[in-house]
RNA sequence: GUUCCCUUCGUCUAGCGGUUAGGACAUCACCCUUUCACGGUGAAGACACGGGUUCGAGUCCCGUAGGGAAUGCCA
């Protein structure tokens, strides 16, 4: 394929959800795939509700993603400017083209007449369509109407005909021209409208392909409407498939629809992320579930994606995010965790050593599947927090219990190293679990409240290398007085 | 109402006329583990319904039902 260019197109009227992040990562990965271009362009016409820092913020979404574009918004290329609101003039320049070739005209017809017009049609069971009395005015009769500000509304032609999209997901679509009636091209306020501009932009910007959401589908008629009236050729479609909430409703903010954001601040990775809003709506046809962003590139293929609307399912997000974190490299991991850490004022003893840094990632990654939990397992390493959970009244009852302490107590003791070795663990251990005679829960769970302040949880084996003994020995303390 | 789209385990999906309908998440069981996890093995679990076409249909066609979208001077 050759000259491939796509476009994102968000308006900036609330977050980046993880709809619109998939749009763009399907449009990104068709661009990568084929040496194409990914090109932002924003939709900011609706003066009502955009707001700068929704844009910002997406933005921001984006890049975190590593969705970055080769042109748009912020960077130079040679379609510019790339924010509609930045474009008026070229938007009246084709509306005044089509004005003049008689495909479109001004209107005056006021809401109220709008809202009468449509009650009649419903009365007579009529589909309503909008087919104002000002369609064969004349420029010049318009302009001698200057009380009211007129909308440019398109003439839809008298005979109904066909028009089709081979949508490279739905296959051959077809829409009857009657399903619409003269649509309005440029608002009273002078600005253009969605199907408008969108379409003189994509043609203009030399957009090749467009991936968008399946609610676009009947838009796609007054697109190629408008570019059939302009002399242009079409990009070529794929509407994709909606991503549902769990009552399989269309995904929305007030169902729970996280903005991509709030998945980084829950501790998902990126490329986790993507690697699972990928999965919705395509699949590499061979059971792999599990891709780096790099794979992603290379097993995409427009051919396999599918039409059928997919359940976001947190459960399984989750899942693939705990195989990112493991296939991570400890570096990598505590780069992306130090933040979190600094946040929560966690200070962890080890961090200074980077063996042992390497080491503590390595013996905990499967225990935790974001980073937000990663934190709370690392949490429990840190100097100064020691925290007696509930759950460990339990051991308080237990007759050993108070001696097994001591005994913990005295055994660390007795160890001159700053951390305790994994053998000298184990030796403990035995020693321990001779001199009281027990063994499995009763010796585990005192010696996990002893060390984390909690009976069930981390292992104890992979833990232990990562508190300095100092603070083992205040933890018994703590823990012993907390028993008297 | 009209037009358009969609329909395989609870969920994401494979399947493109002949399969014991495959995989993954979740669930459950067992194993591993002196505890909890992790991990391993296994089980249970689906072709929305009704007609055609065909020797044969999850797969093709037509209906029905259900869901969704559009029908805006929102995008």
């Amino acid at each position: 394929m050759k000259n491939i260019r796509v476009r994102f197109a968000p308006s900036p009227t609330g977050a980046l959800h993880v709809g619109g992040a998939r749009t763009a990562l399907f449009n990104f990965l068709f661009a990568k795939k084929y040496g194409g271009r990914f090109i932002l362009r924003v939709e900011d016409t609706d003066l009502d509700r955009n707001q700068e820092h929704f844009l910002t913020e997406q933005l921001t979404a984006l890049k975190w993603l590593g969705l970055d574009w080769d042109e748009g918004m912020d960077k130079a290329g040679e379609y510019g400017p790339y924010r509609q609101s930045q474009r008026l003039d070229v938007y009246n320049q084709y509306a005044q083209k089509l004005l003049d070739s008689g495909k479109a005209y001004y209107c005056f017809l006021t809401d109220d007449e709008l809202a009468h017009m449509k009650e009649t049609s419903q009365k007579e069971g009529k589909p309503f369509r909008v087919k104002s009395p000002y369609r064969n005015w004349s420029q010049e009769e318009a302009k001698k109407k200057q009380n009211v500000k007129p909308v440019i509304r398109f003439k839809m032609p008298e005979t109904a005909k066909n028009y089709v999209v081979d949508d490279v997901v739905r296959g051959r679509v077809e829409f009857p021209s009657d399903m619409i009636g003269d649509f309005v091209l440029i608002r009273s306020n002078g600005l253009p409208v969605y199907n408008f501009c969108c379409a003189v932009d994509d043609a203009l910007m030399k957009i090749s392909h467009i991936f968008r959401a399946e609610e676009h589908l009947p838009n796609t008629l007054r697109q190629l409407i408008i570019f059939e009236a302009l002399g242009w050729a079409s990009p070529v479609y794929g509407h994709l498939s909606l991503i549902l909430s769990t009552d399989k409703k269309k995904l929305s903010k007030r169902e729970g629809a996280l903005s991509c954001l709030e998945y980084k601040e829950q501790g998902h990775l990126p490329s986790a992320l993507n690697n699972f809003l990928a999965l919705l709506g395509w699949n590499p046809k061979d059971n792999q579930e599990v891709f780096s962003f790099s794979e992603l590139i290379s097993k995409f293929s427009e051919k396999n994606l599918n039409p059928a609307g997919a359940v976001f399912d947190e459960n399984k997000l989750k899942w693939i995010n705990a195989q990112h974190i493991r296939s991570m490299d400890y570096k990598e991991f505590w780069k992306m965790l130090q933040p979190l850490l600094d946040r929560d004022k966690i200070n962890l003893p080890f961090l200074n050593n980077e063996s042992l840094k390497e080491k503590s990632f390595h013996s905990l990654k499967s225990s935790f599947s974001t980073l937000k939990e990663a934190v709370e397992v690392f949490r429990f390493l840190s100097y100064d927090y020691f925290k007696i959970d509930d759950s460990v009244k339990e051991i308080f009852e237990w007759s050993h219990t108070k001696n097994l302490i001591q005994l913990w107590k005295e055994e660390l003791e007795k160890v001159k190293t700053e951390y305790i070795s994994l053998e000298d663990f184990k030796n403990i251990q035995n020693s321990i679990k001779t001199k009281l005679n027990i063994k499995g829960a009763l010796l585990f769970k005192p010696l996990r409240a002893v060390m984390i302040g909690q009976v069930e949880g981390l292992e104890l084996k992979a833990i232990i290398e990562l508190i300095p003994r100092e603070t083992l020995i205040q933890r018994s303390n703590q823990l012993l007085s907390q028993m008297c």
